[in-house]
DNA sequence: TTGTACGCGTTATCAG
DNA sequence: CTGATAACGCGTACAA
């Protein structure tokens, strides 16, 4: 791999020089600049960034933590931020944190060992304790799918009891009686929350709640084939179901449907995240959206922003320019909304 | 953030001895080593890996570049990518290659900044020249969707032709005589190959080909819905379409069926990657299997073992354990294969 | 306009 | 077993 100096040697100058025609800094003779120039191309250099952010403390990285590649709700959440990184030129280290707090949290030190001032994470499994202590050390940490107390300036959020109340208000007005819950095994508050939500709705209109009427799996289309499977042979008695994602509604769907059991005539069945899929699956998902694009986008803002405004108060911000980033409204609590299609 | 230094200072001792109980490398003082690992902990001391990278000679790093984020063809990609991560404890650097050659390309030379000595690559829009002179200066460089002749030993690739061609010969077979083809705009020759594969099987059935009914969109479910508009719209008669991949392939049902066309009573539709959604849209699609994920992983092990081997004969290799990357039989071309269901 | 010298955080070598 | 000291590749005051 070449070096500045590499350069600087086959110029015939000095590695300030070459440095100087990479920052566009301090004049440089138009001739040596170009001559330099030729040399940097002829050999393909790119300077080291772990070097560069050696001594300008920190490259321009954002580290993001997903649960899991495969679940295309992280994919969009990817999206969002990406958008961000493309307008503030920011890079985008991303990390698995996979099924344990252990891996998690690993995942998350890996990133700040990388020197990633900004990371975004989606904490699925970490204790609150543990994420507000990682915050306290990074003043660009924030998370974009819990709402913690002590770092509520860090974190960006949706509203998930509403988002369970939603479902089970429609579905009631729909005269369903019977409503099952299929929840997952994610270690985080959400399903928790959105069941809140439903019984909230129950109380609200007040008809009573089959609390049984439960199901916990994985939130993917297995699981939720799974857990309708497990609804049926316990012999549940149910004529909607309200789910934790929109993989798990399409999973519950496929097996209610082999029972020969007719969706919605039958039994009603939401969703919940209003991926595109559940636009064009069959019949198509009633949802709740969950505007993890906007939200991630938000969060990435955030982190930006956070580091900015840190950097400057420790004297760092010396390029001048702020880059461009900007948080907009702030508004870190988002709002699920009802999206009416097929299914329910 | 906290340096090496800090430490060192607040244990009452020399950077080096930090710098040992690190990496467990000479033995220290049991007494010394627990003081020093406290202070670490207390402090929530993480090495830089910048500096780390500086002198070890790059981090252990991959590079993934992806056309785009959204689409689960590539975020399957990435997962058949993070496996093998996780497995030789290496971190995945992901970048966005986007629409044009020119962004690709940086997205490229970003990883070769960032040390990504390994690199696995969807190149979309570059040229071959353009990526074999990166080739050349890259030895972890590897392509995971073409075959580039100069640089075969650094490509993964699927026999898109193969493909194609059982795509057709499977409608023919079925009795379909007139086959549309819905491609995308991909700067790639993918979907001439597969073009390429679906006139073969005319050939070889001894039915002629109407080449006319060919329409060509964004290889996503949007654009296989405008797609199918366009072949409607321009008169073309047809019972079956061979779509570029299986988002078109739901997009074109769902045109196909919005004009009271049923699939696959009077038209038949086959998708290509055999993404999860396959299996669970209505229809459930006919498809021909891409192996990406095992594709993906064999670029990563690929991509991985030739840096391994790069460093070792520039005599980097002074960490002993060749980190148990493997090759393993070392397949490159990647056969696809025909998956029946219910759209065809 | 250009070169010299030092520092960024870490590891490795060599004395002690 | 431990502590100086020299790299690693680059940016940048400072001097020339």
């Amino acid at each position: 791999m070449l070096t500045i100096r590499d350069i600087a040697t086959l110029a015939g100058v000095s590695r300030s020089t070459v440095s100087r025609v990479l920052n566009n800094s301090t004049s440089v003779n138009e001739e040596t600049r170009l001559l330099v120039k030729k040399v940097m191309e002829e050999q393909g250099y790119r300077p080291n960034v772990h070097a560069q952010s050696l001594t300008n403390k920190g490259a321009k990285t954002i580290g993001v933590v997903i649960p899991e590649m495969l679940d295309p709700f992280f994919a969009t959440m990817s999206a969002g931020i990406e958008k961000i990184c493309q307008q503030s030129k920011t890079h985008i280290l991303l990390a698995v944190g996979g099924k344990t707090a252990e891996t998690e949290l690993a995942a998350i030190h890996n990133l700040v060992r990388q020197q990633c001032d900004a990371v975004v994470v989606h904490a699925k499994v970490a204790s609150d304790e543990q994420l507000v202590s990682i915050a306290e050390r990074l003043p660009g940490f924030v998370l974009v799918n819990r709402y913690i107390k002590k770092i509520a300036s860090r974190c960006v959020w949706l509203n998930n009891k509403e988002g369970g109340r939603l479902a089970a208000e429609y579905l009631l007005k729909q005269n369903k009686k019977a409503i099952a819950i299929v929840a997952s095994n994610f270690g985080i508050a959400d399903p928790q929350q959105r069941i809140a939500g439903v019984k909230q709705a129950h109380i609200e209109a007040s008809v009573p709640h089959n609390e049984s009427a439960i199901a916990i799996a994985h939130p993917n289309r297995e699981g939720g084939a799974l857990a309708a499977q497990k609804l049926l042979l316990t012999g549940q008695c149910f004529d909607a179901v309200v789910c934790y994602n929109d993989l798990m509604a399409i999973g519950v769907i496929q097996t209610l449907q082999e029972n020969g059991i007719k969706v919605p005539e039958q039994v009603s069945v939401m969703g919940f995240d209003d991926l595109p899929i559940a636009a064009y699956c069959t019949p198509r998902l009633t949802t709740i959206r969950y505007p993890i694009e906007q939200m991630a986008a938000q969060a990435a803002r955030l982190a930006l922003f956070k580091v900015q405004g840190f950097k400057a108060q420790e004297g760092f911000n010396k390029t001048g320019a702020s880059d461009g980033v900007q948080v907009g409204e702030s508004r870190q609590d988002y709002q699920p909304v009802l999206v009416v299609r097929e299914s329910g």
